[in-house]
RNA sequence: GCGGACGUGGCGGAAUUGGCAGACGCGCAAGACUUAGGAUCUUGUACCGCAAGGUGUGUGGGUUCAAGUCCCACCGUCCGCACCA
């Protein structure tokens, strides 16, 4: 019987045919038009208005390089971005949500170049550019996204980078930027130099090196006079500043910055080195007596530890081979040490510092220059080493017994091994059971000090506190705190970027082109194919200036362009008064809109842009322009969207296929399954593993491909690309489009009523349903943007609503006050009214559709954020499961009020837990109201 | 080597506070409607078993009336850092 009613209402749900009925593409472009023309005027009467008393949300996602065409990569977080923002425009928050383009960038410039090597004519970066953001703006606007184009930026036009200019110069003004003669990575693919954070570990070909995080290039090191900011001074401040944000900031991004910053607290140690003449370091490590050969001079050498209380241990001292003292020992020791010196600093320093780091062999060479404890006044023989970094102060007093790398030195060139700290009493054997050696092994933990003179028997932390101090007081040193955090180096030997606003003159030195020249433009009319100098250097008049000090002709101006983390680390700043010709931006502005309540973006930036802005946001806050000191209170990674690639290597072929292409290799005999390889890859064209999120709007509507990306998984996590997946969402977005227009009807009309109505069991629960889906979506948007999860909450109630339709034999108009069935027909009406506000961030052309089909008027974004009514989140009756020695055998049906005793005596009544319990004894009863019943039996 | 994250059906994933594991979706199977179907609808779908029932969240142990969730040890995958003294 029931059967028969159920086919009868699935045709009537049939009634809109899908391909004429569902034209997803003519009602998203209307939406579109129709937002679009609703946000222009909007803007008009933008500011007082608008900052009224509303609560302001600035939601922003990182902006794109425009690289020529959206990817999934882009997809993920502007769905996410411009739902957070229509979900709190709903709110009622006065949302800001804008978009730009960080559009300097070698890509643009290498593109060009390719261009030109072809042989094409016209071609210039800007070209380029321009015309890949206008083609990238019209694919945003197919997802429909809601960004406030009124305040787009580009940090490639000059309104914007005279103000990178003038943050510049404030910088250079308060001596944060400034000039020096560095060894910097160099990328010879792509001519130019690279940031150490722009550099990353490659592996190709079962072969470790320091590549260019761009190209892949081997990185090479070069001595150039370069533009640095002085980030080093603001460590402690942006170490700080991640208590502030932490736990709104994902974990591994705050611990990598922490990392990067690399904070440690030490001793700085003084050892005074004998500087004898024609010392040698060949022969026997025996320090000379005073009577062989007096110095000719003491140097005081000063090395940093974190481990002071191993002091006792030293047996040598090795410095790194940058080490300004090196050059004084050369002018010293005999002819033969002097070539083995001179001979491995330059070998060392070929390297570059990270190739360096990765090398397996320790290696160093003995000065025959002795340095003394100034704890204990032995003289221990002094090293140039390669593993010693010029971090802390480049020096370092090895301690073989205690630190690994020292020992791995020590053995390699039998030096002495002396243990000055006793493992504690659970530390003496190793994991394997030996006592612990230091010949064997060095012992790196802390313990209790011994032949340390009046150290001895301390606790280590004690004792490096005591020595530490005891330092400081005899002039001999004292704690010291270090960082990994270097200066960042800004200046790029390559046209497509910001121009450095200041002129070099020779009578002045380096002098800052005064504010009101501002900007400093970069001249179209250049030749950007790279030579290794930077291109401005070859325009005829770029260079070509009068000193603004002193006038003098000859000047010229700085031909280096930034790097362009500097464009993009203040580019938030700029939407809150983005057309502003006067200012930077209006300090007002700012201060209403920053900081940013929600920052979105991809993990590849969790340490230089992140680190570069929150530097920027401390300089701008010590100019007096903000009034904060972090700008991004709230940071969200999304995961990457990957693909699968398929690889068929066989005595035929070896390339990547299609999933249909390897179906029907393998059809045809041509490959077999054990030829195949699957791996999940960044998505690319060449792998087939890809995909176009603006053809699959085109395919299957832009609500389809917004659901999609989200449902895929939580948000943050990587996924895999799954051409199947969309067809879940797509039928979807059809099953709730026609679900609404086709029973449209059953609604329309009808009386005033509210919740108060006499409403059946299922009424009740559908409208329970739909007030939990409230409760999920609105506790999903406001924080914990597990999407998937709100899109299957959706689902589900459209599933109940279809259910319930077809239960309650709703048909036809309403009929009337009489009509028995307009406490399920309010119902009804409201769940449709909850689902498609639900949806209404993540779907919103659909959503505004559904609105209409219902009879609303406007936008459904006019419409309050839905409110959950407490009593419709509680049921009367609950059902609960019956567990007899912790497995379910039944469940009961119970007034929601139920006690434990209630519980328990419908749980022993219950017929499937009567049967496991026959011939047994209750031992034991538990109830939870509202979880369980567990009756234990023996 | 150090640090972090993760491990649940054929697949993506859910289970937010220790309380019915597998929501929702994909795929698959059967059926309905169809000239047709990559459309739509219905039903089923963790595994073993005809069934009763049993087993099951990487492995092994533990705590608990009750463990995907907490504790201990191990295995595996991914990511980050990597001579920072």
């Amino acid at each position: 019987m029931a059967d028969k009613e159920k086919t009868s209402s699935s045709r009537r749900m049939r009634v809109i045919d899908q391909d004429e009925g569902f034209n997803f593409a003519a009602y998203e472009a209307d939406w579109q038009k129709f937002w679009n023309e609703r946000r222009v005027k909007e803007s008009e009467r933008e500011t007082a208005e608008r900052r009224g008393s509303r609560k302001k949300f600035y939601a922003l996602s990182m902006f794109p390089y425009p690289s020529g065409v959206l990817h999934f990569g882009h997809a993920l977080p502007y769905t996410i971005i411009d739902s957070l923002a229509r979900y709190k425009r709903m709110k009622g928050f006065d949302v800001l949500c804008p978009m730009g383009w960080d559009a300097f960038g070698l890509p643009a410039e290498n593109a060009a170049i390719e261009a030109v090597r072809r042989g094409e004519k016209d071609v210039h970066p800007k070209t380029n550019t321009l015309a890949n953001i206008a083609h990238m703006r019209g694919q945003m606007d197919k997802f429909g996204y809601s960004f406030d184009w009124e305040r787009e930026v580009f940090t490639c036009k000059p309104d914007y980078y005279k103000w990178t200019q003038w943050i510049f110069l404030k910088m250079l003004d308060k001596g944060l930027a400034y000039r020096k003669k560095a060894r910097v990575n160099w990328c010879p693919s792509c001519k130019t130099v690279l940031a150490n954070e722009q550099v990353e570990t490659i592996v190709k070909d079962h072969d470790e090196f320091q590549g260019c995080f761009r190209c892949g290039s081997k990185v090479e090191p070069k001595e150039i006079d370069a533009w640095f900011l002085r980030i080093t001074d603001y460590a402690d401040r942006l170490l700080d500043g991640l208590k502030q944000v932490e736990k709104d900031w994902s974990e591994l991004v705050v611990t990598q910055q922490r990392n990067w910053i690399g904070r440690s607290e030490g001793v700085n140690i003084d050892f005074e080195v004998e500087l004898r003449q024609g010392a040698s370091g060949s022969g026997p490590l025996v320090p000379p007596n005073a009577a062989e050969s007096k110095p000719v001079e003491h140097a005081r050498l000063t090395v940093f530890t974190t481990r002071a209380d191993t002091v006792f241990g030293v047996t040598y001292v090795a410095i790194a081979p940058e080490h300004p003292l090196v050059n004084r020992i050369l002018e010293l020791v005999d002819s033969r040490t002097h070539k083995r010196i001179a001979d491995f600093v330059e070998e060392t320093l070929s390297m570059t510092e990270m190739d360096r780091a990765s090398g397996d062999e320790k290696e160093g060479v003995a000065t025959g220059m002795y340095a003394v404890n100034p704890l204990n006044g032995e003289k221990v023989p002094l090293f140039v080493a390669n593993y010693v970094l010029m971090y802390g102060t480049g020096a370092v007093m090895a301690v073989p017994a205690h630190d690994e790398r020292d020992h791995e030195f020590a053995r390699e060139y039998r030096l002495p091994i002396k243990a000055v700290i006793e493992p504690p009493a659970d530390k003496r054997q190793t994991d394997s059971g030996r006592i612990v050696d230091v010949k064997r092994k060095a012992f790196c933990d802390y313990g209790i000090l011994r032949d340390s003179g009046k150290y001895n028997g301390q606790q280590s932390e004690a004792a490096i506190k005591a020595i530490a101090a005891d330092l400081k007081a005899s002039g001999k040193g004292g704690p010291v705190v270090n960082y990994k955090l270097r200066d960042w180096g800004i200046s790029r030997q390559r046209y497509w970027g910001c121009p450095i606003p200041v002129i070099h003159c020779e009578k002045c030195g380096i002098v800052p082109v005064p504010e009101n020249q501002l900007p400093v433009l970069l001249p179209d009319d250049v030749d950007f194919l790279p030579t290794g100098q930077s291109p401005l250097t070859l325009h005829p008049d770029f260079q070509k200036t009068k000193c603004p000090r002193c006038g003098n002709t000859s000047a010229r101006r700085d031909t280096d362009t930034m790097d362009t983390f500097v464009d993009s680390s203040w580019y938030w700043y700029r939407y809150t008064d983005a057309k502003n010709d006067k200012a930077i931006f209006d300090k007002e502005k700012a201060k209403h809109w920053c900081p940013v309540d929600l920052y979105v973006g991809g993990r590849e930036h969790a340490i230089l842009h992140l680190i570069y802005a929150r530097f920027y946001t401390k300089f701008l806050h010590d100019l007096g322009l903000v009034d904060h000191d972090e700008p991004f209170t709230r940071m969200f990674t999304h995961g990457l969207i990957q693909g699968e690639a398929i690889k068929i290597v066989n005595e035929q072929m070896s390339r990547y296929v299609t999933a249909e292409q390897l179906e029907k290799l393998i059809a045809e005999g041509k490959a077999k399954p054990e030829d195949v390889t699957r791996r999940v890859e960044k998505m690319s064209k060449s792998k087939f593993n890809g995909a176009d999120p603006t053809a699959l709007v085109q395919q299957y509507g832009a609500d389809t491909v917004r659901l999609c990306v989200l449902f895929m998984g939580p948000a943050e996590q990587d996924s895999v690309w799954d051409p199947q997946g969309i067809l879940g969402t797509h039928r979807f977005v059809k099953r709730w489009h026609e679900t609404i227009l086709s029973s449209a009807p059953l609604v329309e009309n009808l009386p005033d009523m509210d919740e108060s109505c006499r409403m059946n069991p299922a009424a009740k629960a559908l409208r329970h349903a739909a007030h939990m889906l409230i409760e999920k979506a609105t506790q999903e948007y406001e924080g914990r943007y597990a999407f998937n999860t709100v899109i299957a909450k959706c689902m589900e109630l459209v599933n109940d609503i279809r259910a319930f339709i077809t239960a309650e034999k709703l048909e036809g108009v309403v009929k009337g006050a009489q009509d028995s069935s307009l406490a399920s027909r309010w119902t009804l009406n409201e769940a449709f009214s909850i689902l498609n506000r639900a949806l209404a961030p993540i779907a919103p052309h659909t959503a505004e559709e559904a609105n209409k089909a219902l009879g609303g008027k406007g936008s459904i974004f006019d419409q309050p954020w839905p409110k959950a009514d407490p009593a419709a989140l509680v049921l009367d009756e609950v059902e609960l499961p019956v567990q007899v020695n912790g497995k379910v055998r039944g469940t009961i049906r119970v007034p929601r009020e139920s006690d434990a005793k209630a519980l328990e005596a419908a749980a022993l009544a219950n017929e499937g837990v009567k049967k496991m319990m026959e011939g047994k004894t209750v031992k034991k009863l538990i109830a939870v109201p509202g979880k369980i019943v567990n009756v234990v039996v023996g």
